[in-house]
DNA sequence: AAGATGTTCCAAAAAATTCCAAAAAGAATC
DNA sequence: GATTCTTTTTGGAATTTTTTGGAACATCTT
């Protein structure tokens, strides 16, 4: 079995049973104790699980959040998310008011920025985002209103428009489906339109794009790549790809994603 | 049995029993007296449990207040509010509109309301209600904008009011703190504006509320009992409650939960 | 004073941690 | 495409830590 399915898996299990021991989760995952205990310590980490002695619960927001889809949770535990979310978090200044777009990257940010316990005033469209936030009490969250689109945690449409054509914010995170050195580019014309009202409300955009996004395309543009402030990405991008960025004048910063399993506790 | 698990159900029994000793205990979770012993020290320490001479009470504040400790929070989706929720969903028609209110028991609605594949229109002011209903492409979910108090899913505030007031629904699931035979109230204002709101765009009123609910105030009210359509509670209202309730005229459905097999006390 | 309850220890059991070698997966080479 | 070599992942063993149940003794309640 894929360890990324393992872990979803765990967290699919959790959500049924809400709680289960080490024990219980290797016999239903038919793997070995060492491995869904090194599994679990990783979501941990991640902030989906919380341990306890001989076992682990779902997060209580996780427990909220991850309804729709397991992958989701495991999109967020790739390790160069992660190490992207946690560099863009660290640029968050008390007081300031961040826009955080929806996405799994984004949200990744969003894990990171709960952890830090800067006080700050968050705006998003994404649902998980929402409840990742609301779990830590110095950070003022406000969520968009919107329809959502079936099978995933993005508000859309009217209603989220309205919020974010009102707003003026210090920083925007936002993702990107693809991008080429002219243009940003998302799947659906909706999501093109929340995109570039957050470009247009944001002193400073942040764009999170993990290294597999660069140099492609995708149906719908929402914005040039030159309105954008500083680019953060994952050390798997090719040096000529990052060259031909930085030949635009776009300050490009590039995290190193740590090695998965291991990390000491941060 | 998982420590976290134990605890979580020490608090469960003390919630329905009110008071135990630890006898008592250690018998229905089937572990030694110093295990509990231990266990309710803890629970102590966090506030959560009172101690005497030979048991312990739940902390009133505790009581009321349902502070979510992430051990306990596993505890909470207990058996009765999915059976109220299976109930809520089945009143569902295709086409129709209903307002999922904020809470635990309506996202036990929303859960069944999903598996039932009905297609239908949502609104709800729940991130994790939400969240559960996009994972049904047959139900179009719309969620209210609004700000996330922190450690809850709820949204609310001016955003959130905004879509409410200008909503007319078929139904709306409501759940509420604590409701006598006159008034319905809850723990903030800010609740009771929204829920107030919601009781006033449905035509048809559905209260979800446990037995526990019942006969019990809070701090703000939101609305009459009489303005309720429909009550449906689990069955372990004491039948004198369930009389004083139909007395006033209004329909109370009474759904079995299924046995949870942790009593073991009288 | 007597019975029950609380304390303070201790040894057994369960779980966590740390390590290591085998297996699997990727990358690079021919 | 097969092959080596490297890296990652996996399962397990030895060791340390935590938890558990109980025994001996102190303390409270009646």
């Amino acid at each position: 079995m894929l360890p990324a399915k393992r872990r979803a898996r765990i967290i699919e299990l959790l959500r049924t049973e809400h709680a289960a021991s080490l024990r219980d989760m290797a016999e239903a995952l038919d793997s070995s104790l060492s491995t869904v205990r090194r599994d679990v310590e990783y979501l941990c980490e991640t902030g989906l699980l919380q341990r306890t002695h001989g076992g682990a619960l779902l997060e209580p927001t996780a427990l909220k959040t991850l309804e729709p889809t397991p992958e989701i949770a495991s999109a967020i535990a790739s390790a160069e998310k992660q190490a992207i979310g946690r560099r863009a978090a660290a640029m968050i200044q008390p007081g300031q008011t961040v826009i955080f777009d929806s996405g799994t990257t984004t949200a990744a940010a969003a894990v990171s920025a709960r952890e830090r316990n800067v006080p700050f005033t968050a705006v998003t469209n994404d649902l998980t985002i929402g409840s990742v936030l609301s779990g830590n009490a110095a950070i003022h969250t406000t969520v968009t209103g919107g329809y959502v689109r079936p099978g995933s945690a993005t508000l859309l449409g009217a209603g989220a428009m309205q919020t974010l054509t009102r707003l003026r914010a210090d920083i925007a995170f936002i993702g990107t489906h693809a991008l080429t050195q002219e243009a940003l580019s998302d799947t659906s014309i909706e999501l093109a339109e929340i995109k570039s009202t957050i470009l247009r409300a944001a002193d400073r955009v942040v764009l999170l794009a993990d290294s597999g996004k660069f140099f492609s395309t995708s149906f719908c543009t929402f914005g040039r790549l030159v309105d954008v402030h500083l680019i953060i990405t994952d050390n798997k991008l090719p040096p000529e790809h990052a060259a031909a960025i930085r030949a635009l004048g776009i300050p490009l910063e590039i995290v190193e994603s740590a090695p998965v399993g291991l990390r000491g506790v941060a």
